[in-house]
Order: structure tokens, then sequence, then C-alpha cells
DNA sequence: GAATCGGCGTCCGAAAACCGCCAGACATTC
DNA sequence: GAATGTCTGGCGGTTTTCGGACGCCGATTC
């Protein structure tokens, strides 16, 4: 669940073994995950950490069970586990707005850029909801894998497209879903 | 005392009569100093207070009796009273530097603008501790009306020249040592 | 499909503007 | 001469503004 928090004052990195590889976990000191990302992403993600939250270093430590156990759930099979978990975001209001309406994507489903674009009220800023997306610091909690190409291309993942590809399936979400063309509004749900 | 403190999560805003008129207190939830000023400059600090820690609101609530007592202690001439209390400020490295120089001045003394860009290395950078001296959130504690020009003239002073002077006088600076030419290393003390 | 173009929020770097100054050069005045 | 006043130019952090580049796209065209 994504929750409102007031600024970390202390970031604890960790790192958790799953299919898709080594995946970093932040927490702050109330718990609350800060980011999520696979291993390759760390470099990336302490940057937008030192830029969000300056001057706060992060310290290495061990994933609380619950965190680790959460996310085994997810990879067995339970796309909902991770909703137990809390996290907090700080973007730019554009970027909340988006993140907000991702989390409105049911695990199995996926929507287009353009529907969440629409859905945040700016049809045309399309390219800009791409941005948002990739700029996300939570993974697979805030589902951004779960938006594709309005033609069913995958188009982008920052932890690559096979992680992504593979997570829809995971999900359930049809493949056909992911491959028919101009059909935005059917394959919602 | 100007110490060192986590960025707070929450402020109070609270007023304090004094002899030069409404004083404004702005204190964190550990009871530390985040501001001072006179009540002239509420809308400047405030646009601080929003620029250091964006999206903290400021609300208001009663000075505790131990800022108030100082206080007015030091209004009735007891200029130490003041450094009971203890202030944390957020600033840049230069602006750092100054503010630390500042606290070295005693009461009754007075120091030029080239004597502070002196003390912290950067004999040249005489306007920019004039900006570093404006921008002190913290009145009184940390006494940056005790810096005037080199002639002697008072130059500038956030809440009015007339508080500074007056502030001067209370400190017992000697008029003198504030009029006399060509003579830093003598008014010195 | 492949290429093109339009659209939009964000980041980043460069440039400019701002000053709570100081020294030096000159006029004035006694 | 010495004291006082007025100008002028250079100084250096900080903040603000501005412009360009970028990207997890979509529609159109060929």
């Amino acid at each position: 669940m994504k929750i409102d928090a007031p600024p970390p004052r202390r970031l604890t990195v960790s790192e958790v073994a799953s299919p898709l590889g080594q995946i970093e976990v932040i927490l702050d000191e109330a718990g609350i995950l800060r980011a999520l990302d696979f291993g390759s992403g760390l470099p990336r993600i302490r940057q937008r950490m030192a830029r969000l939250y300056p001057g706060l270093a992060l310290r290495a430590g061990a994933a609380p069970s619950r965190v680790a156990e959460a996310l085994e759930e997810y990879f067995k099979g339970a796309p909902d586990a991770l909703s137990r978990l809390d996290c907090a975001t700080a973007g730019t209001r554009f970027q909340e707005q988006v993140w907000a309406a991702l989390c409105d994507i049911p695990p199995g489903a996926v929507r287009s850029y353009l529907d969440i674009a629409l859905q945040v009220g700016s049809p045309k800023a399309v390219r800009a909801v791409g941005l948002a997306n990739g700029s996300n610091p939570v993974s697979l909690l805030i589902p951004c894998h779960r938006v594709i190409g309005r033609s069913g291309a995958l188009t982008g993942y920052a932890g690559g497209l096979e992680r992504k590809a593979w997570l829809l399936d995971h999900e359930g979400a049809s493949p056909e879903s992911r491959t028919r063309r101009h059909s935005s509004a059917v394959i919602s749900q």
C-alpha cells in the first residue's frame, strides 16, 4: 500500500533473492519501503535517494523477515502479498498522480501509457507518463510493469524487458491481451 | 548555542513581546530554535522555512517559558542569557562557516564584514559575507547585528538599522568603536 | 512494420541578477 | 596636510531564470 509519510531520517539498504535475481530494498527507520529495484538498478536508485533526501546516508542492513516473506509469497504466485507492505514516495505532483494511477491496476491486468495519461487528466502527456513510470522508486509495489504500449508492445522497463515479460506472465496477464491491437478499452481488467 | 541537529519534523511559530516589538520564534519538535526574527520579518522567514524544509507546515503555538524568559533577561541587560538556548541551522557550507564565525563575537564587541571574510578564509568574499549575514535565520542568538562596515557605518540590518543600533548600544559596544576609521584591528573586543 | 513528427514533464547546466562591502581616487573643507 | 564625503569598479556566493535535451509514447504515413 502506498501511504503518506514524513521524510525519512534513516535509510537502510538490503538485498533479497528472487527468481529474477537480487532485489535491492531500501527501508526507512519506520520500516516503510522507500525504494525497491532489481540489483542492477542500485546506482540509479542511490542517485535518486541522494537527490530526494540530500545528506541522508544509506547504511547496509538485513531485510526484515516481513519484507522477505512478502516478496517470497509474491514470487510463489500470490500477487497480493505485496499489498501488505507500506511504501512511500516523494515525487512531483504529476509523478504522484501517475504512481497513484498505477496502484489502481490489479494484478493480471494491464494498461497503456495513454490510459494512464487520460486518467491523470493530461491526454497528451503520454511520453511524460513514460518518464514518470521510469522514475518510480518502488518497483513491484507500484506496478509500473503493468503499463505497456497501446499496440501491446512492452516498450520498456528499467529492470529489462525480460523481467517485465516474466512478471506479466507470472501475474496471469493473458498474452493475448498484450498483443491484440487498438483495444485499450478492452484489455482493462 | 548553535548545535547540529537532524532536520525538523514539525515547526511551531509563536510570538514574544520585546522592547523592539514582537519577535517571531520558530521551534522544532525538540524545542530547538530554527528561526527568530522581528515581527515584520515573518513572511521572509516563512519563505525560507518553506524552501529549506519543503512540505513542512508551520503551526501556531505558545512560546515555551524557557524561551520567553531568556529573551526577557537578554533585554533586561543580561546578554548571555540567550546562550542557554539551542538553535540549529541548515545552510550552505559557506553560510555555516559565516554563522559559526558570528557566534565567536562576544556581546559588546563588533567585527567588520572583512574581518569575517578573512576568518572564513575567503578574503575577497566580503559581499558574500553580507549576503550570508542577511540570510541568518536565527537573529540575536547568531549575532549578525555585531557585524558593521569597516568604516564604522552600520550599513544594513534585516530588522532595520534602528534596531541594530539599539542592540549594539544595549550590549555596550562603545559608540566610539563604531565610528573610528581604519582601525578594524582595534575595534575588535 | 518502419519512419516521422508532435507532444509534455523533468533534469541539468549556464548565465544573469542580486547584494547588509571595500579600497582607491578625487573633490571639499578646515 | 588631515579629515570627511562621494563615486566607481571589482569582488564572490546564492538564487532565479532560461533553454535544451531527454524519454518505458501514440498517431499518421508510407
